[in-house]
DNA sequence: AAAAAAG
């Protein structure tokens, strides 16, 4: 279905042109049809699928028919990355309908706070804020909400990870029950189910291929000490023309140490945690999509919702505890149906998580063992304990448990259906976010 | 045994 096939507003229509919004998804094919009739909804949809587009422009159509002085829109996620993705991304769709939009969201130290007051208290169309900083300027009492009609939970299932659930109550405390709500999780899990019976009205249900990664990812497994790892990293480099990688770690400790690590060894990375100063997330992270810079060490703060155009490859520097975030992190490459390559290291301990992705993931991908022939000794051999988790009796074992050390075949483990079809979005934006600094590329991760 | 988000 072509965009100009829904009933939008012209000016919207004439932004998604500017965008080159042609085929909808089938996210958007669903969702847009039914939100522009005002319908209430919950979406379980993969990211990178147009999730984000599929609310916004129903949403500015509703903005351009229906402009009012106040706020008309809020949307809630979970981290501040994706708070100003979303931002840029009504700007974009935004220009020609003169929506007004701000992200808001906490760490920042320089005059933020009282842009974002002035937004809260003169009006912008659309509000995108992470909880805590939302909270922090309702509690002052300036925040007005009367005239909201819109309200999106977007990662509603990571929100109640990051037990944000309270904040999000107390947040519609404060806006009127009259309104328009949307639920976009990634899982459907009974505490999202429970959260939706009780702020939507009839809502229309979506679900689109639950935790499945996306078809265009290349998934491969490499056994590895924590020793093997690097060294293991820097030969499967040595094949890559020019990376654009995005290198996950558990822990925010380890993001330092391995952005030194490669630095040491003549690649240019650069890294992201909660440790760091947001205006330097800013800044790595903006970078990094400018394609500055080859290699981003980050942990899960960006394995949600991050949008990031030609990513070669993901590297699972461990295996995240929780299943569904190797499907996130994964999912940050092969965006928008185009194809990419998810690497994964397995270390004796990561090897009870691994059962539980495969299990996930209903596929059992091959480990490689390839360290022995590259000289870097004896891989750990694969032969997990156990997967520690339900007790259900339904756990599949990978056919190969051990290590097979003289298989370098690349392993076959894609998704079997769908040929990669390559979109490639044009995005000229019509106009730039205007709190994005220039500053040159960041300055300190260089070898010690 | 982690991560994120308010300061």
């Amino acid at each position: 279905m072509h965009f100009n096939e829904f009933d939008l507003h012209d000016d919207l229509l004439q932004a998604v042109d500017s965008m080159n919004f042609q085929q909808a998804t089938p996210i958007q094919e669903m969702a847009i049809p039914r939100i522009l009739q005002g319908k209430d909804l919950i979406a379980c949809a993969q990211t990178g699928t147009g999730k984000t587009a599929a609310y916004l422009v129903p949403i500015l159509n509703s903005i351009a028919t229906h402009p009012q002085e106040h706020i008309s829109t809020l949307i809630i996620v979970p981290t501040r990355e994706l708070a100003q993705q979303i931002d840029e991304q009504v700007q974009g769709l935004g220009y020609f309908v003169n929506a007004t939009s701000i992200a808001i969201y906490g760490g920042t130290k320089g005059p933020e706070w009282d842009q974002q007051r002035k937004a809260l208290t003169q009006g912008a169309d659309i509000i995108i804020a992470t909880p805590g900083r939302l909270m922090a300027h309702m509690q002052l009492g300036y925040v007005r909400f009367d005239q909201l009609r819109h309200l999106i939970l977007d990662e509603a299932d990571r929100m109640l990870d990051m037990g944000f659930l309270g904040d999000i109550l107390k947040i519609m405390s404060q806006i009127p029950a009259q309104r328009q709500t949307l639920m976009f999780s990634a899982t459907m899990p009974p505490k999202i189910r429970e959260l939706a019976k009780r702020i939507l009205q009839e809502p229309e249900e979506i679900q689109l291929s639950v935790s499945k990664p996306a078809a265009g990812i290349d998934q491969q497994f490499y056994l590895a000490s924590d020793q093997q790892k690097l060294p293991l990293l820097v030969h499967l480099l040595k094949k890559v023309n020019t990376p654009s990688m995005v290198l996950f770690t558990s822990r925010r400790s380890s993001v330092d140490s391995i952005v030194r690590a490669l630095g040491r060894l003549g690649y240019d990375a650069y890294g992201i945690s909660s440790d760091s100063e947001q205006s330097v997330r800013e800044v790595v992270l903006r970078d990094f999509k400018n394609r500055k810079f080859p290699i981003l060490v980050a942990t899960d703060v960006l394995s949600r919702g991050i949008d990031i155009d030609n990513l070669s490859h993901v590297v699972n520097f461990d295996v995240p505890r929780d299943p569904e975030d190797y499907v996130h992190r994964i999912g940050r490459t092969a965006r928008a149906e185009t194809t990419g390559t998810a690497i994964t290291f397995i270390n004796q301990d990561d090897q009870p998580r691994v059962l539980r992705i495969e299990r996930l993931l209903e596929t059992v991908v091959e480990k490689q063992a390839i360290t022995q022939q590259l000289g870097l000794g004896e891989a750990p051999a694969f032969a997990p304990r156990s997967a520690k988790g339900n007790g259900s009796g339904d756990r599949k074992r990978s056919g190969k448990p051990s290590s097979n050390a003289r298989s370098g075949a690349p392993t076959a483990a894609r998704n079997p259906d769908k040929p990669a079809k390559k979109r490639s979005p044009r995005r000229n934006r019509p106009r730039k976010s205007p709190s994005a600094p220039t500053s040159s590329a960041p300055q300190d991760s260089s070898p010690s």
